[in-house]
DNA sequence: CGGACAACCTGGCGGC
DNA sequence: TGCCGCCAGGTTGTCC
């Protein structure tokens, strides 16, 4: 499901009910999703810790509190809200951990495929450290890009999935900013010309901000925090529009598996 | 390093 | 309607 723009939403949108709260204790149903520490010390150490600031990194949102940082992934079917306590629960049959805040509100994560992830840890860079840089970052130039390009081989589709080249980046933005670069998903990393590579740098940039602008993709699972859909998945030019005619030139938008996932493009206006 | 595949889970959808 | 197989926005570990 969520990809950086959609954390980026979630993150945005949960800020502001989190920063200075005190988190007064944690129910959960899901231990699995717990990767540190066990539940028991889990429970015991979070309580009472003040959340200080509510950040993103890749798809990882980032909950630094008093002495420690919370990290939760999404994976595929995650959401984040915040919500009274006594807010109903059984509208959301998927909500396996809830943190008590102070003003009687809490945060929930649901996650119904439950791949979700939770650490919580004094040392987030144990986890966040082999990370790509983020796209987004106005320090992370084109002149960057080309050099990381240089030192990889192989396909280019699943090299912008891959979280230690680049960070935030999913399977619908890797489709979108492809297909805006016109380049094809199995050409090589070590192939693209100096010109592709700048249109690709671009792509990248130009479909993540506008996923931002319209506060992520709605296909399945994914919501804002408020539960309002979001909508870019209504300005999609690849994903999801195999057989669909291309709105750069009117080709047929195919799709098929590169790297173990389904892969849309044209192939005509891709080379 | 790179590619292929299995695992982790559940729900939704198309087909029969 | 009911059942079945397939697919899904992600990541990680294993094997070649």
């Amino acid at each position: 499901m969520p990809e950086l723009p959609e954390v980026e939403t979630v993150v945005r949108s949960i800020r502001p009910d989190l920063v200075g709260q005190i988190i007064e204790g944690v129910w959960l149903d899901w231990e699995r999703a717990l990767k540190t520490p066990a539940p028991v010390a889990f429970v015991a150490r979070i309580r009472n810790q003040t959340i200080q600031a509510v950040n993103r990194r890749a798809k990882y949102i980032v909950i630094e509190l008093s002495d420690d940082y919370l990290l939760l992934h999404l994976k595929m079917s995650g959401r984040l809200y915040v919500v009274a306590q006594d807010a109903q629960h059984e509208s959301d049959k998927w909500v396996h951990f809830r943190f008590q805040l102070g003003n009687a509100s809490e945060l929930r994560f649901s996650d119904a495929r439950k791949f979700g992830t939770v650490h919580l840890t004094s040392e987030p860079e144990t986890i966040l450290g082999r990370l790509g840089p983020e796209p987004l970052n106005a320090d992370f130039t084109l002149a960057d890009f080309a050099e990381r390009l240089r030192q990889r081989r192989g396909a280019i589709k699943p090299l912008l999935l891959n979280q230690a080249f680049l960070a935030g980046i999913g399977n619908i933005y890797a489709d979108e900013a492809l297909h805006q670069a016109h380049i094809a998903p199995l050409r090589t990393a070590e192939s693209l010309s100096a010109e592709e590579t700048e249109a690709l740098f671009g792509a990248i940039r130009g479909v993540l901000e506008k996923g931002i602008e319209r506060q992520g993709a709605s296909i399945n699972w994914y919501r804002q925090p408020d539960g309002r859909s979001g909508s870019m998945q209504d300005d999609f030019w690849a994903y999801g529009r195999d057989g669909q005619n291309c709105r750069t030139c009117g080709g047929v938008i195919q799709k098929r598996v590169v790297g173990q996932r389904g892969t849309h493009f044209c192939p005509s206006c891709q080379k």
